[in-house]
DNA sequence: TTGGGACTCTAGCAGCGCTAGCGTTTATCG
DNA sequence: CGATAAACGCTAGCGCTGCTAGAGTCCCAA
């Protein structure tokens, strides 16, 4: 039993091991350097063996995508707390979402922009997502008045997701991204 | 002279529909399916002919792209024009810019989402796109109060680009799209 | 008619995600 | 302890990608 239960303990090491491999490798040269041949060699073994433990590199891309997710959760959760009033809380939420985004752009792509095999906005959805999602809910819901909060939580944040997404990708100019970011919230306290 | 302009119109004519084929390729399967191969068939000339119109793939792309922001600016001004106040201007440019999103995801993706080689957020950025940005803006001017225009039609934009992106990148369930969307304009018009 | 230039083609490079099948290493049983 | 079988990771290779060098053809001008 114990020569069995170190077996699977070192393949579950090896495979946390491929995850923070990819995740290392996408974060300093972007996804499109995650190729299976680097993938495999900074791990130290040949190519096969990551399809041993994941279907294809999207299974890898959407492990990688439950790990931000739980980070991300956490920095929301830490900025939500600190905060001494509501007003202040979706404001400080709000700047460590797109701080978020900024530190980790490679992170956040396949968490929400690019196409990976794992399951949103169902029950079924990854605990570290609907976390993530929790908290901004708990930080607009002092917000909602008498509006649907899941609605209205999910509008809030595919505000947020747009300006993220529009200033990376050159389309909004940054020098005004304080002032966006402050519209956006004058129009959701109101 | 005529010589030379002929063979110039000709080339401009080849140009156009290696656009157009790359468009209608990759509306009916998607970017992925779009391949030099696939759209040197296609236009019934050999792939490096692509290289002698655009520097790569990127570059077709970003031509595409250009496309679809007129189109996309057409359809934001009849929308607006047709609306007899402001305030359902606003309402059916919102659903005009959803549907179009909708219509044509690949489209919406090379315009707003990938990354292509094509200055945005400067004065150099293409009549086209400048267009649909100016039609948005003059939809949300009745609307912005004592707000700078162009900071608040960033941000509306933003929004809707995130509820489109998020929706179709399956992060938002589809049902509850007309809730959000009414939500969101609730709050831009005050 | 002929020389020269513009133009398009074939063929190929390096790299991609992914997998079949061989060889070694490892655990189990007589 | 020694033989057997299975688990495991490797090498090698497939079909594809974006892109390009260089050969060959065609057309226009003198």
């Amino acid at each position: 039993m114990s020569i069995q239960s170190r077996r699977e303990r070192e393949r579950a090491e090896r495979e946390k091991l491929i995850i923070t491999a990819a995740r290392e490798l996408a974060e300093a040269e972007g996804w499109e350097a995650v190729t299976t041949r680097r993938l495999a060699e900074r791990v130290e073994y040949s190519q096969p063996v990551l399809y041993s433990h994941f279907k294809g590199k999207d299974a890898i891309m959407a492990a990688v995508a439950v790990e931000g997710c739980a980070d991300l959760a956490v920095e929301l959760r830490a900025a939500r707390t600190a905060a001494p009033d509501a007003r202040l809380a979706i404001a400080g939420v709000s700047a460590a979402y797109v701080a978020f985004a900024d530190r980790h752009p490679a992170l956040y792509d396949v968490m929400f922009s690019q196409a990976v095999p794992l399951p949103f906005a169902t029950p079924e959805a990854p605990p570290a997502l609907q976390a993530a999602f929790g908290e901004l809910a708990e930080t607009v819901r002092p917000h909602a008045g008498g509006d649907n909060l899941g609605a209205l939580t999910e509008t809030f944040w595919a505000a947020l997701h747009g300006l993220v997404t529009l200033m990376r990708g050159g389309r909004l100019p940054r020098e005004h991204h304080e002032l966006r970011l402050g519209l956006l919230l004058a129009r959701f306290t109101g």
